[in-house]
DNA sequence: TTAGGGTTAG
């Protein structure tokens, strides 16, 4: 009976059980075997099985197992460097395509560098690639570049680098592009912010092609809710991606319900969905939420990552929650053994800056093991500004200068803070230099929807066809709001605008303009919704709290932070902002 | 026995 168990097995007899084998013991069990019927240095058995490890997470026992194989083969280096891809650790992917190329005689093929490429392509999302790499890329493209998969990988390195006018030179090299392709392209626009280009070639592609892939959807999901509708026809719900894709997007438009509805009905989810959801509640002030979610996180099996402590930070820091963002980032490093990134950081003196606890903040940064960067000086400049505190907003402010001197928005803020001091001459010394140095500024502007077309406003502006009528609509309100007991406040109506101080006395912020259109076009009692680019000001704040009373309207207002739902005269950020 | 594209924060 014993000499049964032990009979000797072939190599289809194991390759056939590496196949079936669903989780990493039953691997290792037949690794055992394999050793035991001499199989260990057959190289399809090791081949398959380490294919199999790498596709179970176990990506470890696969490289031990191939760095004791004595002369491994392209294929089996192709699937190590796959391997480590898959795993996340794409550096490790680079290292072995080196090792290849420095230490053997085999020549890399299509395959290898289709794998390599998106290594690469995955290291510059996670920015610790050097240009070295893409140069180094570029020459594999002088072997390969008739291979419509490598050029794929290619067009999704060169959008990463922001270069997609290569990307769009490499797609008409592929004579049939196939939807991947298409993809790529796609996902490259999206990213790169050219909107107006992704959606022609998502356009020509529902021509092209007769079906969609979940890639598509999430290429366009930025176009609107009507993706989703296509994304439930075509059955894509239970995509992991897309789904995800739709918390992000609903979180993004303001419908926070929708998006925990599609939340809740998904049957997988990953670490990317859980970050999705909590930053979502975070970006909609509901800290709360975004705690509970977290720690179901933590219950379940999924992994937290880097993203879900910044998620969850950012969360308590914009509701005011010191105390539990305070414990959440220490149990970060004792519990989950977590190494704080400069992001991490930045929450942390964010949280205790905009408490208030600038004193604090200050002793944090300087207590932090690395040197801190402009996120870390902006939030305490930020919170500055907030609690008026000139002496510290200096000392932020040059190192500002110092380490990001081409951004405008630190001296407009400078002057701000300057200017609500009443220190006017600080304030206009400021300001000239930002026009000395001549750099950028960001003029404020609003959108407003109405009846799917979207209407963009500008501080002032005069051009649209119903100024006059506009004007008069807001002239009425005014009245009314001021016998409920509105007051402008200009003095610290400024945030990260600028010179508005003096626009102010002729001038209309945006995000009026709109509310006053979107009230004289929208039926009594429906919900208004605006987008502006730039953070909300603390008068159009208060207008918007008035407003959201006397008209008896909820009003969605999303800024360059967050969004605030204003209803019968309150705002859901608790004016925490 | 191996391909390429896609989701989260600041």
């Amino acid at each position: 009976m014993i000499c049964r168990a032990l009979a000797k097995r072939d190599r289809n007899f194991f390759l056939n059980l590496i196949t079936k084998a669903t989780n990493q013991s039953h691997l290792r069990q037949t690794h055992a075997q394999i050793i035991l019927n001499g199989l260990n240095t057959d190289l399809a058995t090791v081949t398959k099985l380490v294919q199999k490890l790498s596709d179970l997470a176990a990506i470890s026992d696969a490289t031990l197992i191939c760095s004791n194989f004595p002369n491994p083969d392209l294929f089996l280096y192709n699937v190590i460097i796959r391997g480590f891809s898959r795993n996340n650790n794409h550096s490790n992917s680079l290292f072995i395509y080196r090792q290849l190329r420095e230490n053997t005689a085999l020549k890399p093929d299509n395959f290898t560098y289709a794998f390599v490429i998106s290594a690469a392509s995955k290291l510059l999302q996670l920015q610790e690639l050097k240009v070295g790499m893409a140069i180094e890329c570029l020459s594999i493209k002088l072997g390969f570049h008739w291979h419509a998969h490598v050029l794929t990988g290619l067009i999704s390195l060169y959008a990463k680098c922001g270069d997609m006018s290569t990307g769009e030179r490499l797609f008409e090299q592929i004579k049939h592009p196939d939807i991947i392709a298409y993809n790529a392209m796609i996902s490259g626009f999206n990213c790169n912010q050219e909107m107006e280009s992704a959606i022609a070639l998502f356009r020509e592609l529902l021509v092209s092609h007769q079906r969609v892939n979940s890639s598509t959807m999430l290429g366009a999901l930025s176009l609107g809710k009507w993706v989703h509708d296509l994304a439930s026809k075509e059955n894509f719900k239970s995509n992991i991606y897309v789904s995800t894709a739709l918390i992000d997007m609903y979180a993004k438009c303001g419908s926070i319900e929708e998006a925990r509805q599609v939340f809740d009905t998904m049957p997988e989810k990953n670490a990317v969905t859980w970050n999705a959801m909590i930053s979502g509640y975070g970006l909609h002030g509901h800290a709360h939420e975004a705690l509970q979610i977290f720690d179901k996180m933590v219950d379940s099996k999924v992994p937290l990552s880097g993203v879900s402590f910044v998620s969850v930070l950012y969360a308590c820091s914009h509701a005011g929650l010191v105390k539990e963002g305070e414990e959440i980032f220490y149990a970060m490093v004792q519990d989950h053994g977590f190494e704080p990134l400069s992001e991490h950081y930045a929450c942390m003196v964010d949280l205790l800056g905009r408490a208030g606890e600038l004193q604090k903040a200050l002793d944090f940064i300087k207590k932090m093991p690395i040197e801190p960067g402009p996120a870390i000086w902006g939030a305490l400049l930020s919170a500055c500004k907030t609690h008026k505190n000139t002496e510290l907003a200096r000392l932020a402010s040059d190192k500002l200068f110092e380490l990001d001197p081409e951004n405008v928005g630190y001296h407009v803020l400078l002057s701000n803070i300057h200017t609500a001091d009443k220190n006017y001459d600080e304030a206009a010394s400021v300001r000239q230099v930002v026009k000395n140095r001549n750099l950028a500024k960001t003029p404020g502007c609003t959108l407003i929807e109405i009846d799917k077309i979207p209407h963009v406003f500008t501080s002032g502006q005069r051009s649209h066809q119903k100024t006059e009528a506009i004007y008069g609509k807001l002239e009425k309100l005014m009245g009314k709001m001021r016998e409920a007991g509105y007051q402008t406040d200009t003095m610290t109506a400024l945030h990260d605008v600028e010179e508005e101080e003096k626009e102010l006395m002729v001038k209309v912020h945006s995000e009026k303009l709109a509310i006053a259109y979107g009230l004289m076009n929208t039926k009594r009692g429906s919900e208004i919704r605006i987008i502006k680019n730039l953070r909300v000001c603390i008068d159009c704040h208060n207008f918007t709290k008035f407003i959201s009373k006397i008209t008896e309207r909820v009003i969605v207002v999303r800024d360059a932070n967050r969004f605030h739902h204003f209803k019968d005269g309150q705002c859901s950020c608790g004016d925490y902002w």
